[in-house]
DNA sequence: CGTGTGACCTGGT
DNA sequence: GACCAGGCCACAC
């Protein structure tokens, strides 16, 4: 089934994201060959049941904690990217500046 | 079957 | 920085 394909290539999305390094729902979903499914990829982090999946390592586009603050995940990331040697300052992580937008996609990063 | 909601994203003001 | 409007998809009611 492609729904059951493409919740796999979220996860190995998810498991190529480099230990030390974070990435945004966005760039998940784009990674996983499903442009514009970020809530997908929200939706299905909220339902895992996969205690190896780095999904602490996913973030929103801003670099910020996509999880309410005060709740157990947004805690536990923040620990285990702090873990990872991941700064993460007022719900923040730090390195992340924004985005990569539609023009660094198509213009590449800056040189 | 229409509506609301959600660990979302982008662009404009 | 903030706020708003539009888009996107899956699911509960």
């Amino acid at each position: 089934m492609d729904s059951d394909d493409a919740a796999r290539r979220i996860r190995a999305a998810i498991l190529a994201i480099p230990r030390g390094e974070v990435a945004g729902y966005g760039e998940v979903a784009r990674r996983a060959g499903l442009p514009g499914r970020a809530r997908l990829v929200a939706r299905m982090l909220s339902h895992n049941d996969d205690p190896r999946l780095p999904w602490h390592r996913v973030l929103r586009s801003d670099g910020r904690i996509a999880l309410p603050e005060g709740s157990d995940g947004y805690l536990e990331q923040c620990q285990r990217l702090r873990a990872e040697g991941v700064r993460v300052v007022n719900g923040r992580v730090a390195g992340v500046k924004a985005r990569a937008t539609v023009d660094e996609q198509v213009w590449g990063p800056p040189d």
